[in-house]
DNA sequence: TCCTAAGCGAGACGGTACGTCCAGTCTTCGT
DNA sequence: ACGAAGACTGGACGTACCGTCTCGCTTAGGA
């Protein structure tokens, strides 16, 4: 026995599996995604657009929906983290124009009511919709944190519903109402919510 | 003379349509989506429990997703109208709670995710999401005519930002964070929008 | 009463059936078969040719397989009878320049193997099948019953496989072998069958 | 080296097609089409006998028409060569009665019209008629040889038309006239035809 | 003259099969 | 072992016909 007992998971016999590969599926799916849309995503085609036969990507991801997940992973993986303003003001500013960007500028964006849809009828899917929503979380009780420190904010102020109001809002308005959302939209939304919380 | 010049719709030849047959399509179809879910939805499960061939319901619905579109048109037009509470305070509570009702208790609830995923790629399917949108703005505008004659409310508040923070943050709950909403919860946001638009 | 009692067949009531319909229905189907063969031959594509509802077709023949029949026997009572040449040698090198001709030229020509192939599977069709040949044996007879007459042919010959000889090698020889089948082809035959039998 | 250069037929990548799965679906065209009936045939019904995908049928077989064709091909490959008798009579019956064998008592026999229907509107169903004929060609033209060696037969006697009146005569007399063939009838057909010959 | 009975064009209806397309699995070879 | 290629079962898709069934209209007697 080479390695240490016990330590290591002893590397499995045959040849390793390829991280280019993983790489290329993740890439194609994103790609296949944005082309054909939802429903228009085949397996066949994300392996024939990553070089990659089908049950290589079936090795991988057990169904067609972890291929979402895992792709909507590694995209969440890749997004920002929010800024310390110095106020609660800018700081939901920050994260508001941080989301609204995500949702109509990266490919992230049109993936996101999908994958909600989705979490309706599949719960294991759930844990997508957590991914998504943790980048998000983090930076808010990050900065909901600062501001009661900072004294802005009542220490026993419902969070969870100020985050509610905040991507609820702009959500909605994105993927629903589908009207434009500026700076000025966000700063205005921002403006209420403090009114509202403090 | 045999009609008014130009005014009768002159009936077209043949057969006409059922409108049983119409009604049992959507019935069917809210059926199959209760019990089997939405893409364990088949045009062929469809056509079986409505007693219906597969070319009747293709030559009514040129795809499966016109037939969510009618089912759930169906489905919107037999929902309630808000009562005049005689406050605004009153009157949005009553509205939050008629939507959560309907997104949590009716057949309707689990069709809207979908179909604002749906719309994100299928712009003509825009049509249906106003639909779903018209009962609850038909609703607020009232509401909110009847605040400002009341002076409950600024002349120039921004209404539609209002909705959207009152139906973008329930929307966001029941269906993102999935946290439960009582009335205690829907008074809650309620109280929150008061303060901050007035 | 009116009509002498039991003798016509007292024209029941309503409009009676248009001869015009009947022939637009037989020249339709013959047309169509001519374009799209057997099996592109819908009762559907004939109606719509024909300028009539498909429930005026099956008022009149009661399946598809009818269709072709009265279509068929409509060619046949069109076809030719063969003249007396004075001989036995120049009546059966007419029948079967009249056979070969009706098979290569008229539109009758290539139902015929489709009718034959019919009648395996349904027997009814043997109907059509009969009519198809009634010509020819007609013609048949009479020329065997002249050559009897003329002591060209004992009385007691084969007739039956005499015929069998004449038409089925024609037949097999334009739609089997394909081969090409000239008058001089058919001359060849004759002398055979007339060595054969004489 | 790896391999004689320009040698091999390179085998193409991938799973090959499993040699059992044509066996079943050609068995199981053979076993419908005895159970239903020529147009009682559905590529499903073969399907579902042959315990085979759908679109493993299609990959083999472009249409339903190829099926038939391929099982027919099948079948041809198992059947029997005339013997030898010794004498060209004796030959010529033999052959006779194998070909009325095979069109009344194999599950070949009701084939053969449909497929000489067939040919008459798609060209490339010729080959399968070709084939149909191949056998029986085959032993005729030995049969021949062997007379004319024998002196049975004049060297430069119509071979082509002397098989066209025998098969065509057996054909016409089961498939049209369905007049009864038994060994006398054949023995019959043979001696007219010697007569002719010779 | 009006009434009853049927025929008629049009086309919707319940079915059934078609031929296509994927999902998810399996089988071959080469690496 | 892994990987590419692609065949495999299974089952839904959307299309095309079949034979039947309404529709509203027309065309004949017979009352």
């Amino acid at each position: 026995m080479t390695a240490a007992a016990g330590e290591v998971a002893t590397r499995p016999a045959g040849r390793p599996r390829s991280p280019e590969v993983d790489e290329a599926i993740s890439d194609a799916v994103i790609d296949e995604l944005a082309e054909h849309g939802w429903d228009g995503l085949t397996v066949e085609g994300v392996a024939a657009r990553a070089g990659v036969g089908k049950a290589t990507i079936y090795r991988r991801h057990p169904s067609k929906i972890d291929l979402l997940i895992a792709a909507a992973e590694r995209l969440v993986e890749q997004s920002e983290l929010p800024p310390d303003t110095g106020s609660l003001d800018g700081d939901v500013r920050a994260l508001g124009r941080s989301y609204v960007r995500m949702m109509t500028r990266s490919r992230l964006g049109p993936l996101v009511p999908a994958t909600i849809a989705a979490t309706v009828r599949s719960p294991e899917l759930a844990r997508v919709q957590r991914r998504f929503m943790a980048q998000q979380l983090t930076g808010l009780s990050q900065v909901i944190a600062r501001a009661v420190d900072r004294g802005e904010l009542n220490r026993d102020a419902d969070v969870d519903l100020f985050v509610e109001m905040l991507l609820g809002t702009l959500f909605y308005r994105i993927f629903v109402s589908k009207r434009p959302v500026d700076d000025r939209a966000v700063d205005a939304l921002a403006d209420r919510l403090l009114t509202a919380f403090t």
